[in-house]
DNA sequence: CGAATTCTTGATAGCCCTCAAGATACGTGG
DNA sequence: CCACGTATCTTGAGGGCTATCAAGAATTCG
C-alpha cells in the first residue's frame, strides 16, 4: 500500500523512529494530483492539510508586491511539506506543482491529535524544525554577503544535498525543470545575471547546463565558491 | 521567586498556556551573569542548555571565514533561547552578550524529558519554531530583494516588534547599543552605508540616532519602505 | 508553422563597497 | 580633571558588481 511506504520513507528522511512514525498510522492521506503551474494553495488562504510529495517536486513562492516572486522551498519526493502552517493556518506563500505531482494530503487536525499521542514524535519533529531554522542562518549568510556566484553555488548544492539525502539515482543530476528566471526568483537575481554566471560556470567547468537540466561536474569547486561565506561542513545543508 | 515569574512571562510571550508550562517546573534554572561582550558558547562548542534571557541583551553571531560576522538574532527580556540546539549540540553560531546580561540556564535533558511529559508543551513549540520559520522566509525576501534602506527598516521594525512583544515601556526607543557597525553585521552591509542610509532616515524624519539610542519617529513610513518586499500585515514579525 | 518564452550578449546606469581622511565620542590612566 | 588611545561616525572620491534596457538566436508549445 502506498501509505505504509510513504510512512516507512518519512521515517528514514526525518529521522523519525519506527516508534514515533506511529503518529501517522491512523491519519488518512488522500491522494491528490496536480498539473504543472497547478496550485495548491495560495498565500493568504487557509491551511488545513500538510502534505508529502510522492512523485515530482512542488515549491513554495511569496509573492512580493511589485509583481516579483521569491521561491522560498523546494519540495521532492519524499517529503513532507507544510509543517510551518501547523500554527499559522493561514498560508504565507503560494505552493505550485513545478511539474506533475502527485501528493497526499494530511490533515493538520489528524496530525496533531496524532502528536498529542505520540511525545517521540514531537520530539522528531522539534528536531526537523531545529534544523530548517539552522539551515535558514545559513541562507541568510549566503543572501547577505555571497555574490552572484556564491548564490548560485549554494543553491545547487543545496538541491544536490535534497536529491542525495532522498536517494536520487545521481545526485549531480539536477532532475528539476529549473528555468534560469526561475533561479533569478529563488535567489533575488536577475535572470541576465544567471546566464552570464552559468557560462563562466560552465567555461570553468564546474556545471554543465542544457536547458531544464543542470549537471555538476564538480562539487569542490562550487564548494568553493560558497566557502568564505559558510564553512566547509554547512554544504550538506539543503536547500528549502 | 525568579523562577515562576519566568515561567510566567514565557508562558505570555509564547502562548504556551498555563497546563503547557508544566513542562518547566521540574527543570533547574541557574543563573548565571554575563559581562558585556563575553561568550556563552562558540561555534562548534556542545550546547547543553537552553536560556531564557531575564536582563540584558544576547546576540547570536555566524563568523564567517573571511573574518566577517553576521548578527543572526537578538534575545531581549523574557526570551527563551537556544530551542534550535534541541537537535545538533553543536552550536551553529556564537552566543554572546551584547551588554551585561542575566540568563537562566536550562539544561536540554531536562526540558527535553519534560517536553516528553507535557504533549501540549511540545504542540506549543512547534508553533512557536513554526512562527519563526515563516520569520526567516521573510527575512529572505528582505535580504534578497530589498536595498539599503528597506533592510534597515526591516531591523528597526523587527527590533521594536520584539520590545512590543515583551512589553517594553516605550517600543519605538530601542534600548540596545547597536553601534552602525552592528547594524552593517546584522544586514550585511559596510559601516559606511548605514551611516549614509541613517542620515537620510534622520533628515526625512523618520528615526532619531543618537549614538547607542535609536528612536522611531514615523512606524508608517518605516513601513513603506518595507511594502514593496513585504506585505503590510507582515510587519509585526520581529527580527531574530 | 507561428507565438511565446527562454537564453545569450552588449551597452549603460545605479547601488553599494572600498579606501581615505577628518571629526566626534568613549574609556583609561595619570 | 585632563591627556591620550581607541572606536565610532561622517563625508568624499573612485570602482566593481549587478540591474536594466535592448536586440537577436534558440527552444518549446499549441
Amino acid at each position: 500500500m502506498a501509505k505504509q511506504y510513504l510512512i516507512d520513507s518519512l521515517a528514514s528522511n526525518f529521522e523519525i523512529d519506527a516508534d514515533a512514525t506511529g503518529v501517522l498510522e491512523d491519519v488518512e492521506m488522500t491522494p491528490k494530483r496536480l498539473l504543472k503551474g497547478q496550485s495548491l494553495f495560495r498565500t493568504g488562504d487557509v491551511v488545513t492539510n500538510l502534505f508529502c510529495v510522492a512523485e515530482g517536486w512542488m515549491t513554495a513562492a511569496a509573492e512580493l508586491e511589485d509583481g516579483e516572486r521569491q521561491l522560498l522551498n523546494f519540495h521532492v519526493p519524499i517529503d513532507l511539506a507544510g509543517l510551518e502552517f501547523l500554527s499559522e493556518s493561514k498560508a504565507t506563500s503560494t505552493m505550485t506543482a513545478f511539474e506533475n505531482s502527485l501528493i497526499y494530503l494530511i490533515p493538520v487536525s489528524q496530525f496533531l491529535s496524532g502528536l498529542q499521542r505520540s511525545p517521540r514524535a514531537s520530539l522528531s519533529l522539534l528536531n526537523v524544525l531545529g534544523r530548517r531554522y539552522i539551515t535558514m542562518q545559513d541562507r541568510i549568510c549566503v543572501f547577505a554577503h555571497g555574490d552572484a556566484k556564491a548564490k548560485i553555488a549554494y543553491l545547487l548544492l543545496g538541491l544536490r544535498s535534497k536529491q542525495l539525502r532522498n536517494k536520487f539515482k545521481n545526485p549531480n543530476v539536477l532532475r528539476l525543470p529549473l528555468t534560469q528566471p526561475d533561479i533569478a526568483d529563488a535567489l533575488g537575481l536577475s535572470p541576465v545575471t544567471v546566464s552570464r554566471e552559468f557560462t563562466k560556470l560552465t567555461k570553468a567547468g564546474f556545471v554543465e547546463y542544457n536547458r531544464n537540466e543542470i549537471t555538476i561536474k564538480d562539487v569542490s569547486a562550487l564548494e568553493a565558491c560558497v566557502t568564505p561565506i559558510i564553512t566547509q561542513d554547512k554544504h550538506a545543508d539543503e536547500f528549502g
